[in-house]
DNA sequence: TATCTAGTATCGTATTTTAATACAAGTTCG
DNA sequence: CGAACTTGTATTAAAATACGATACTAGATA
């Protein structure tokens, strides 16, 4: 009987008891939390005063927050300067992810195999709400590129990874994702709209594999195909960038897209054990003829 | 007037006001970053009963900041079996850390080298406490190891790389080290007295490099180099570790010592500007020799 | 030397977390 | 098949905890 009472009904929200609001919400951690963002590779080494502008945080809590990590060994203080940075214990971390997941040690072969026979770096992503997230990444001998990419969030609508993950995404699921997403020009040949896009994901269903020109950085071509899990839910992709000084489009199609599939295909099958593909890719061009 | 009073004058310590029993150290951050610990390669998905026991938390705690790392992105959740599992978003913590660290970026490209001339796989590491963690690694083509090994720490006191670092370092500070490091024998070949590992560190100095037999790995020959920052301190060491199956100690002395030491040498160049080695580099005992 | 600015320490207060408990939902066992 | 678990979720009263204003210290600036 003690539920909702007089004055809950003027408003709106009855008692809001949900999400960040409930009161299982725990407002200090989110905080500390914020410290590690308040680093990147422009913000290195940061005084109390600029961590405390970096996330927002007024001087005393920035003060706790900082001492706490520090005292827990998650940040490094220069006794001189008083410059703060981060320490190597929170690679820990992030590495606790790579072990818990399954999908990185089972895929790691393949990419191997893949990376050999494209001669260009390829990457594994998975899809975190409406991001794409970089989870291995096995680079090719053109580029020397240091791994900071992995890690790295990046929007899925206007990435052949994320839209190779949506496409294969109950339709309405997609669709939510790519209205949620705060869709943005980057290079002028991004697409933005949402039936374009839905338009463009009917595309790699029917082909299997997605493909960006320029759509996020400029003078790149992307393809990407879809991993599936156990349950036959797209959960991640294989992808493959390239630059347009070194490859046409049709080049790409022809060579690397097939790439992707296969890898991807593999990926598939010994995650999740099945010998055949999902149904949904069964028109694309793979070995076995469809239908 | 109101400060120390009765009953504290019979404590031996007065107030305590320093590190973790500071009142500006947040307790519940300490315990959120708990709930990431729970989770590890056996523990990959759990419930809510588990990561209470794994954290020592009571159920309330449990609750709550699961609940906040959820609410927050770090965790999923699976509705059905109520399994929470890291998510993605984990590794941004983790890939703060490289893209802050001057090290990882300036040393690529030695690595990358060393691993071409040695045919082995190459780590760089850094010192943290007691421990050595794996800050990159540029894996060769004999073994198709997954990287998570990276962030991984172990101990200093057993590992080539840990001593290469730690016999650079003041003598003092290397003893204490040492002497809080909880020194377990992993093979019975290792060394865990803290007299005999001062010898080795004599010996490491001497002749630049560090060499570790079957102390930390069975069947593991590992060489090590320092690598010194601009203010000449060893901050971090280049390791190639190989197989005895496939090494011999002279061997490994002979062709793999040089390639650690030249690497090193050209990071620590790299990183601080300066042309010559340290002079502790040289032969042995420190500028201002200690009594 | 005076005046900043930034880091550190202190402390009363009330906001937040806490932990006990009640409730719901699903499992196991007699 | 229902009783007795176990486990997840929601609610609360109580107080411990985190808060943030402020004072203090030290170094930089002018």
């Amino acid at each position: 009987m003690p539920q909702n009472h007089n004055i809950a009904a003027a408003l709106p929200a009855p008692v809001r008891r949900t999400g960040r609001d409930s009161p299982l919400f725990v407002g200090s951690l989110e905080k500390g939390l914020k410290i590690f963002q308040a680093f990147d590779d422009t913000h290195r080494a940061l005084r109390l005063t600029e961590i405390a502008h970096a996330t927002g945080l007024d001087k005393s809590a920035a003060q706790r927050f900082t001492h706490t990590l520090y005292e827990l060994g998650y940040l490094r203080k220069d006794p001189k300067t008083k410059h703060y940075r981060l320490a190597p214990k929170v690679l820990e971390l992030g590495f606790a992810y790579l072990r818990t997941d399954t999908l990185v040690e089972r895929a790691m072969p393949y990419l191997l195999e893949a990376a050999k026979s494209s001669e260009e770096t390829v990457n594994l992503t998975e899809l975190d709400g409406t991001n794409v997230v970089y989870v291995a990444r096995v680079p090719s001998r053109h580029q020397v590129t240091v791994d900071v990419v992995l890690g790295t969030q990046l929007p899925a609508y206007c990435l052949a990874s994320g839209r190779a993950i949506l496409a294969f995404q109950p339709a309405e699921q997609a669709r939510a994702t790519l209205e949620r997403s705060e869709r943005v020009s980057y290079t002028g040949r991004t697409v933005t709209a949402v039936e374009p896009l839905l338009t463009s994901l009917n595309e790699v269903r029917r082909t299997g594999y997605a493909l960006c020109v320029e759509e996020y950085t400029p003078g790149e071509i992307s393809v990407a195909a879809p991993i599936f899990d156990f349950a036959r839910q797209p959960i991640a992709a294989v992808n493959i960038s390239v630059p347009m000084a070194r490859w046409t489009l049709s080049a790409v199609e022809r060579r690397l897209a097939p790439i992707a599939i296969e890898t991807a295909q593999a990926i598939s099958r010994a995650e999740g054990g099945h010998a055949t593909l999902p149904p949904l890719l069964r028109n694309a061009p793979p070995k076995h003829r469809a239908r």
